[in-house]
DNA sequence: GATGGATGATACACTAGCGAACAATAATGA
DNA sequence: TCATTATTGTTCGCTAGTGTATCATCCATC
């Protein structure tokens, strides 16, 4: 099958590889981020909410990918913080838009630069043609997880 | 300077990417060993005793790279479910060493083969080729992110 | 020896994520 | 119209990780 055609040092070099990085990346982010007070996981919140202001927490949740629970809780912080606030909506009585507040705003900028910085170090010495590579491996590899997780067998 | 020739999209579509794929391959992992109710970091230290058995509760912390409080709960709970056991060292009463229990023993093996079986479907129709490019370039971003974690410029 | 600093492990407080269960509300269909 | 179903957000309990402080113990140095 075409499977065995992986010696097993690629699988394992490789899951070390992207939990080492995803960890790494994160505690740098969070360095990154610690001086304007700000997780990575609220930075992704007011950074979704700047594209899109106003969102539903479902929605929040759909785009970040988390669960409501995980998106109603880093809500919490950040309005307790005051960089956001909910809101009812006049519509359907159920939901909740959560809004920016002028504290966040000004901060977004310059978190986009704190962290395009910090990717151009991260990314120092590869040229785009191995990123190309990479990023279509990684691409096909998100592919296969996804097909994996909905597929029932186990 | 170097890093400029790098467009801003591929620190994007990288970022992402190893987010999402660290993210979906933990889904996957703890979905596969749901079965045998273990999480992924608990396998991790059963993978790591199976290896070196009777260590101590820092080392283990040093080689899964995680803090000693972490580890101190993954143990708890894994002594708990009696696949583990902490121990007084003779020489040196500070420290806990830690033994697997026979009923994890047994566990290993399975877990090996149902974490194969899942990488071999995750890295489908991948090729060598690609796969070491892309090894090497996640290599060399932790090798960056490490010296910048170790520089002290934030 | 006694003392001061390093080290092993823990306690506590926090962020973050998951899943399940739940109340309130909306939407749909008979 | 009324009943059922779906959706929104919350609460609760769990795992996992971080950082700081603390305690006991060891070790080296005086």
């Amino acid at each position: 099958m075409a499977a065995e055609t992986h010696t097993i040092d690629w699988e394992l070099r490789l899951g070390y590889l992207i939990h080492d990085v995803s960890r790494l990346r994160r505690s740098a982010f969070d360095r990154c981020m610690k001086p304007l007070n700000v997780t990575r996981s609220q930075w992704w919140v007011l950074a979704y909410l700047s594209r899109e202001d106003g969102m539903t927490q479902s929605q929040l949740a759909e785009e970040l990918d988390i669960g409501k629970v995980a998106v109603g809780g880093l809500i919490d912080r950040l309005e307790k913080a005051a960089f956001l606030r909910r809101e009812a909506d006049a519509a359907d009585r159920r939901v909740n838009r959560v809004f920016l507040e002028p504290k966040s705003k000004q901060l977004i900028a310059k978190m986009r630069k704190v962290n395009h910085k910090m990717n151009l170090q991260i990314l120092a010495g590869l040229d785009d043609a191995k990123l190309e590579v990479t990023a279509a491996a990684l691409g096909a590899i998100k592919v296969n997880l996804l097909a994996y997780l909905q597929s029932d067998d186990v």
